[in-house]
DNA sequence: ATGTCGTGCCCAATCGTTTTGGCAAGTGAG
DNA sequence: CTCACTTGCCAAAACGATTGGGCACGACAT
């Protein structure tokens, strides 16, 4: 089991000294190197196969090249992967790598894993929510580069990525507008989180863009699940005249809507046409027809927020200077759930 | 900005030297040390709240404390997120943190990652597929223990950690024949995986074991999405005698199975039950009723592979000594699917 | 011959730990 | 008083890289 090979061995190898290795592979500037040494030295440590020891460089350099990847619970909920592949691809362009930590929301555990991750040097944190919140950064990460992601602080100062809900729900709306809908239900979720607000926001916006007055008795919030969907849709669906088109929080509301409308015998697109939120591919493409949705987009709020602290870590001060809270756009995904309204 | 605090800070503060307070916090066997000076060590590095540097530490113990989590497209689906939780969370348990890394399918990119890994010192590698099947270990991370994640390879002596999909099969089956079922139809997938042969065998033993006799008009495959579940569910439930349950290789494809119950006028579970597998939580509560189903245990094959990887670092031996390859049990997850056969 | 300068390389210190092999002081026996 | 032994601690050498400050040598001018 031969021992991995290191600067030194390279050094000996081309009958220089390990200085000089150094300076070649670096390219450090300044400094004087013949062409045909570092010739020589390029080749020899290509076929020993030359890698540097990230530890003892890190050690020296005060940098890891990693960066801490810490989130309440994201590795269960089912989109969050492309959030961490986003992370991961851009980070992976800079040489960086991540190190992948979930708290189960536990702010015991959480303390002890953030120590680990410091420990371990990390030089910089992303602070990942399961889903879009208002969060306190944990005290312990005062010390490092943090962004948030998918979760924003009250404190400007404090970076992060979030998706534009209120954007969103207007890019949902609009595309049923687009289609000639103007009784437009909206199935709003219950809980107090910027989702709700924002979609609702958007939804508002979206109608008085269009000219049409809301009519309260078209929203209501339920619980965000299929049984959820399933009691909004029959209450929406009874009121006088009938909505032509719905717009669901979630696509999981979705799934109700569909049970409903089947229920009601109420054919979508063609009866009723239904736009969801998420972009949950197992539910868009299993229901039938497939639901036209607006995406979060998880992985560019991912590779962004890597890139948001790239900018942190390159510019001095950490904190007040370029940090920025972003807000990405929700792209529409149409599939076969949107149509014109029925004839009267 | 004050320079994080380290040993030696420690060492000043309590009077005694950098050695000291090594061995102290490390509790070094054989070495003596008076009761007193002990407890002053470990007030003073409590208070100055010294924690070690883990690079310098790794550095002289040529051990990183970190494993390489290698996938292929593991963390873009769905339940893949509690395979890394599972792994994570045992990983911390003994003090290791998780370097994530997705290859997307690429060779040229998986060699440069594992590369990037290998210079970082990892002590391990957990290569994990998104779907159970067979690999080549790449031949970078032979120079490194590395168990298998939902994959296994076709050489014994790589250890690896796999559902038992036989079993599961015949979980499945067995809870049917509980409820009374004999005609019991199988919806299979048609690609040529584990998955598909080992669930079809479970199938098989099931029936067996109940003393039915196989009908193969039962048993018909097809892509595994909704719309290949309501295909095969249209082609099935025209048999005579009409099946009186459906097992469906993915839940996914139990979708299109409630959708042909719906329009064939059948009722679930009155007159169809319904079983699925993967438990992706998603469909199986936004179906009504609840899709019963089989889970894949994500989590626990996590888990095991990280405990594979310590026992494998533990032993002196990388390989042939304590590699095993295991397979772990797939349960089930009652919802309300599944009834007695209606009387006839 | 002496001084000056540029070129091409290397020495040694450093990063923050762990660990080997001590050493000084105390204790008890002879 | 000397010797042997224990106790409690420390100095210094690793680990593998980076880097500031050289040093030796040859060329060229004076």
């Amino acid at each position: 089991m031969g021992r991995r090979i290191g600067i030194k061995d390279v050094a000996a190898a081309a009958g220089v000294s390990a200085t000089t290795v150094s300076h070649i592979l670096n390219e450090v500037e300044g400094k004087r190197i013949n062409a045909e040494t570092r010739q020589r030295v390029l080749e020899t440590a290509r076929e020993l196969g030359y890698a540097p020891n990230g530890l003892a460089r890190g050690l020296r350099l005060k940098r890891s090249n990693t960066i801490g990847f810490v989130s309440d619970q994201i590795a269960t909920t089912p989109h969050a992967g492309r959030i961490i592949l986003g992370a991961q691809e851009e980070a992976a362009k800079h040489g960086l790598l991540l190190l992948m930590l979930n708290t189960g929301g536990d702010p015991e555990l959480e303390r002890k894993e953030i120590d680990l991750l410091l420990q371990r040097q990390v030089d910089g944190v992303l602070y990942a929510s399961m889903y879009h919140r208002v969060v306190e950064v944990p005290e312990r990460l005062r010390s490092v580069p943090t962004v948030l992601l998918d979760a924003r602080s009250d404190d400007p100062g404090v970076p992060s990525v979030v998706p534009d809900e209120v954007l969103g729900g207007e890019t949902a709306v609009r595309e049923l507008v687009r289609h000639g809908h103007r009784r437009i239900g909206f199935i709003n979720n219950v809980d107090d989180i910027p989702a709700t607000h924002g979609r609702l926001e958007g939804y508002r916006r979206a109608l008085a863009e269009a000219g049409i007055a809301e009519d309260p008795r078209l929203v209501v919030a339920e619980t965000t699940d299929a049984v959820g969907g399933y009691r909004a849709a029959l209450r929406l669906l009874q009121a006088e005249p009938r909505p032509t088109a719905l717009f669901c929080f979630a696509d999981r509301l979705a799934m109700g809507v569909y049970r409903a409308a089947a229920e009601l015998g109420l054919s979508i697109p063609a009866d009723l046409s239904v736009i969801g939120f998420d972009n949950q591919e197992l539910i868009c493409d299993g229901l039938f027809p497939g639901l036209t949705t607006v995406a979060l987009p998880h992985y560019e709020m991912g590779a962004r927020a890597v890139a948001q602290l790239l900018a942190l870590t390159g510019a001095q001060d950490h904190g007040t200077g370029s940090a920025s809270q972003e807000m990405l756009p929700c792209p529409l995904v149409a599939r076969a759930s949107v149509a014109s309204p029925p004839r009267l």
